[in-house]
DNA sequence: AATGAATGAGAGTTCATTCAT
DNA sequence: AATGAATGAACTCTCATTCAT
């Protein structure tokens, strides 16, 4: 009886000193659990929502159809965890590359659009599964937006405080971000993948994307 | 007998001094088709692409199921189909609110906006048509994003001949066609929509996204 | 209104001197029931009964649908009509081949195998519309087993009464009539066909055929 | 799931001293899947194929649609698996007909042609069956034909290396057992079905058979 | 005589979910 | 906890036939 839209754990930490062979109940039945989300991360990431099947998924996940219903209440259940786990994970690596980066706000924000590009070319699967997510999992994908929004406002607002920014209200400050995201999803859409393939983008587009946030192009 | 992905008319323009009640049978069939095409427009706009079935479609346009592969291929012929037509409809009222802007790229630029604020406001559905597209009509969607492309692309070309813009390379300015697209349709889905409803976006927005592109953002 | 498995006329006698361009509104109308027998005959010759829709048929006789039923009561009218059309050419021709054979039984019989197969290589729909007639069209098929068992039986009756057979017996002699007809049926659909192509069958066929009517197998 | 064409176990045989009302889950399983296999065979040979809907099949089953396609993979994957089940049995009565017969050629052959007849009579759905199998089943009717040609072809082999044939060549050889079975099959069409009821040949029939395989007939 | 739009029943198939084992 | 057979509603699409024009 999974309590819907619970997070999948995605830390493997393990506590040291536990002999391999022999898996707890609880061990097993969490092994279980994240087979069959991985297998709906592969296939939604491979061939979209639509074939994500709990026929489908269990087979890969080499369980029986009813198993799944010990982990998920529903086929939407676990489709809605997809986008918030996936997330978390982009989350992390950009902050991570944004404290690595020179203390300045223009290098900052390169450091995100970079991070989100070196994310996808890990986990081409975010594309597909964000792409249509707001469509097949739409309740996943309303928390990704909230957790992402509220990451970058975050992220805006620590820009903002430190005096780098020239806007100051909240609404315009709240449309910036809109703005910020968007456009790294699309220009990500846009220049890295061909044919479905990922392909890293040409430092030019990080480049072109500073020069739109420095004013450099209307005149 | 309909050719795949051929755009329904949308003109309604009537031979005048004809008597109403009399519709020859080449009339009658493109109402009907007419219908079929409203009906689906209404049903994906209000309840989403899953939920426009043969069956919705055909009740609501008040026909037997057979008739709908009269006038479409397929289920996906038709929902192919919606987004080109709506899409001219949008570039139509855009152009139109562009001729009337002063002249100047800025105001130009804030009619672009304005004018898909307002086309948004009478046609509600092309959010919801859009934004599952990618998914749901990919091959309709990739008409109306190559439409819409083009036509941006020449109105940035336009504002580039006259020294209105600060880049000049082709492949800047396919970035920034992307962005401005792409920035319209993410606000458009923040600032347009409450709970599903449209609403008027303050002014303010549109001031916003000017500044951005002036600059007056990142110091 | 047709009547129901009225055959149609395949003869195109026209009397001479008639004016090419001036067709009388009987002719037309005859004219266009060919056509649409005719293009029943070349689909399901080529594609079989299941392709030979109502829509198929009169696409190809380039008539509308509706028109169909001015000359046929149902598409099963049509189809049933068919193998007894063809099994009269059928019958002609194996009837002239006996007529120009040597005056001998077993020429005659070999007239009448060799007939088969020459008319199937005139007209290779033959085989089609005949393998699938038990089923898809059984009130022809049965008229045309008819057809061609009476006029089988009534060779072999001439055979008999002129003492080229060693049997005398009514019943041996409808046996036997079955028995040459399903032979020569299954050996052109053993020998005549490749790939569904026509090819014709090397002499060696009808020897040994000969050869088992003269009881040269058996010891 | 099934493995297409797999044919039907169709030996009942049970473990002995099991109490008969507890049936395993495969048990189960395996009698859904006879059921459907037998509402198959019945349906088909009282009605022909095109009567043998799924809506048919499953109704008479008694099981719900779905579950057809648990145990077939497609309507047709059990279609085809109809001939080759029912071609096993009756290849298993004629040989053992054959083997009880008088060692003699003659009397072999009119074996195979009234064991034919006799399994006719068990199961006069066989006809049905394998009469609209070359066109509703040609997987299906293939393996029947191969299946039956390579025994046939093997018996005549047999008398033939025990010196019974006075035939040698190995295309005469396959060109008679083409003939032998469609004359087998013919025969049955004529003599043991009057108004689709199956009635006893009378012994003239083998008879007469037998005479023409003699060469008592032409002169 | 010809048209072709409209009909609607019925086809095969998929699939999330349930539940007895 | 795991199984997997059973369910049945829902889906898209086809087609012979009708009938107003």
């Amino acid at each position: 009886m999974s309590t819907s839209l619970k997070l999948a754990a995605d830390d493997d930490t393990n506590p040291p000193g536990r002999r391999p062979a022999r898996l707890t109940r609880a061990e097993k039945a969490e092994a279980t659990r994240q087979r069959l989300f991985d297998a709906a991360v592969q296939t939604v990431g491979e061939s979209g929502y639509a074939a994500a099947s709990i026929a489908a998924i269990t087979a890969r996940a080499k369980v029986a159809q009813g198993t799944f219903y010990n982990y998920f209440e529903s086929r939407q259940d676990l489709l809605d965890q997809l986008l918030p786990s996936i997330s978390r994970r982009l989350h992390a690596l950009v902050r991570q590359r944004v404290l690595e980066a020179p203390d300045d706000a223009i290098e900052r924000e390169k450091a995100r659009l970079s991070g989100f590009f070196e994310f996808l070319e890990k986990e081409p699967h975010l594309f597909k599964i964000l792409s249509e997510g707001t469509v097949q999992a739409p309740r996943g994908f309303r928390m990704h937006l909230e957790m992402q929004s509220a990451s970058y406002r975050r992220a805006l607002e620590y820009e903002r405080l430190r005096g780098n920014l020239l806007i100051d209200d909240p609404v315009e400050m709240d449309m910036l971000t809109q703005m910020l995201i968007s456009t790294r999803e699309y220009l990500s859409g846009r220049f890295c993948f061909e044919d479905g393939q990922y392909v890293r983008p040409s430092a030019g587009v990080v480049e072109t994307y500073v020069k739109l946030l420095q004013g450099k192009i209307f005149k």
